[in-house]
RNA sequence: GGACGGGUGGGUGAGUGGUUAAAGCCAACAGACUGUAAAUCUGUCCCUCCUUGCGAGGUACGAAGGUUCGAAUCCUUCCCCGUCCA
């Protein structure tokens, strides 16, 4: 994997690049659009090509790790055949799992138990299985094995668990390392910056990743349920510490508004479930705000969900329409809803990649906090 | 004409003397969702009032009357609906 910058922002910290990988370049900043099991839940690869356009997609090592299981995937030619997904794709190490199974899992020295959702079957995961998993899948952007972190946590239990977060990173770089030396493909792995909300423990975790000199960055433990402006703030101490010359990534972020900000910090790649799951709970993303499709509102309304949009559902169907699907539980409706959602996000990160290398990016950044203020 | 069965809140459908303004489901109307245990979850859903509270009052289980301290629940009559027999 190779990160080149194209423009800075001369203003604010953001940057266009492109990110070379053996399964496509990216250009960044982007928007990953979250597929965990193999799958984006509603839409075909095709259709995602099509009217989505990502250049890579997020998938899950927890979940293909349980089913189908990682032996079967790379026994069927790894994830990207097996999926029918030609770009690239990145993996999360199953980190964020700790966190949102966190009944179901025990914290180790060595990793973590896991007891399986599906079957309460037991299962460690270690920095060092993580990245042979992913490895087994064949993922082009792996990620270390972290702990995130629930909030609010105290500063001790951040500390320590920071500190276990960084001692796995260094086992699974190093480790990540020797099998590198055996394998012939391009897999990067990107340790993760941990801290809770703690400034001083995000510098210093930040600080002790970059002695790891890892191909690229991750900012994660974000979006657990703090107020947003402790993520930008997090962000904003994280970022400018990370080499200026490796891409950046924070994970399971944000609100379209909130991707600018941190486009500003520096960050050049975001996931997140929102725009995926949000359509398929009836909540479209727009350039002129949200539509709740259920509303009555929309009983009649013959427009577009989003009139400056060019994707397959908004140069066909109605609002009207669209709502009709819902209310009936019709299929139909995720695929059409998915496609848009995407597609505003990955819009949006295109407008900004145009914006910083046509030097704009300030004004795309104070008209965007402008209209949210209106709002 | 006769014999059974049945009429419950927008719909369906529990409830067969009091803890029932009346379960559940559906519809309707809102809200949530941030490295996906999510095509999920939550709230409201008779009317009025206020000190917005496991608050007060009113109306309500086809209609009217009755029994009872108390009735959607028991009795009487009537009106509808369904099935069957003439």
């Amino acid at each position: 994997m190779r990160f080149e910058i194209q423009a800075e922002c001369p203003v604010t910290r953001a940057r266009a690049g492109l990110i070379h990988t053996d399964h496509g370049v990216i250009p960044t900043p982007i928007f990953m659009p979250v597929g965990t099991q193999a799958t984006v839940k509603g839409v075909t690869p095709q259709q995602l090509l099509d009217e989505v356009d990502p250049p890579i997609i997020l998938s899950n090592t927890y979940h293909l790790f349980l089913r189908p299981g990682h032996e079967t995937v790379r026994s069927l030619g790894g994830l990207h055949k097996f999926m029918q997904w030609p770009r690239a794709i990145l993996t999360d190490s199953g980190g964020f799992q700790v966190f949102s199974l966190n009944s179901l899992r025990k914290i180790s020295e060595d990793g973590v138990l896991f007891q399986s959702h599906l079957d309460g079957s037991p299962h460690m995961f270690t920095p060092e299985s993580t990245v042979d998993v992913q490895l087994a899948l064949g993922s082009d952007i792996c990620m270390v094995l972290d702990e995130c972190l629930e909030y609010p946590a105290s500063r001790t239990a951040a500390k320590t668990s920071m500190d276990r977060t960084i001692r796995w990173a260094s086992r699974g770089v190093r480790h990540w390392r020797e099998r590198m030396q055996s394998i012939g493909a391009n897999h990067a792995l990107f340790p993760i910056v941990q801290g809770g909300m703690y400034a001083d423990l995000r510098a210093e975790c930040a600080g002790a990743l970059v002695d790891l000199d890892a191909p690229g960055y991750a900012i994660g433990g974000l979006s657990v349920g703090e107020p947003r402006e402790l993520s930008q703030e997090m962000t904003g101490v994280a970022a400018p510490l990370l080499p200026r010359e490796k891409p950046r990534y924070v994970m399971g972020v944000g609100m379209p508004d909130e991707l600018p900000e941190y486009v500003s910090h520096g960050v050049d790649m975001m996931d997140c479930v929102l725009p995926s799951r949000n359509a398929r709970n009836g909540y479209l993303f727009t350039s002129e705000g949200r539509v709740i499709i259920k509303h009555s509102e929309y009983k009649e309304d013959s427009r577009p969900v989003d009139p400056n949009c060019g994707c397959y559902t908004c140069s066909r169907f109605s609002r009207a329409y669209l709502r009709h699907l819902f209310l009936a539980g019709e299929i139909l409706y995720s695929t059409l809803s998915t496609i848009h959602n995407l597609r505003r996000y990955l819009d949006i990160m295109r407008q900004m990649r145009e914006a910083i290398i046509s030097g704009t990016f300030p004004d795309y950044l104070t008209a965007i906090r402008r209209d949210r203020a209106h709002t």
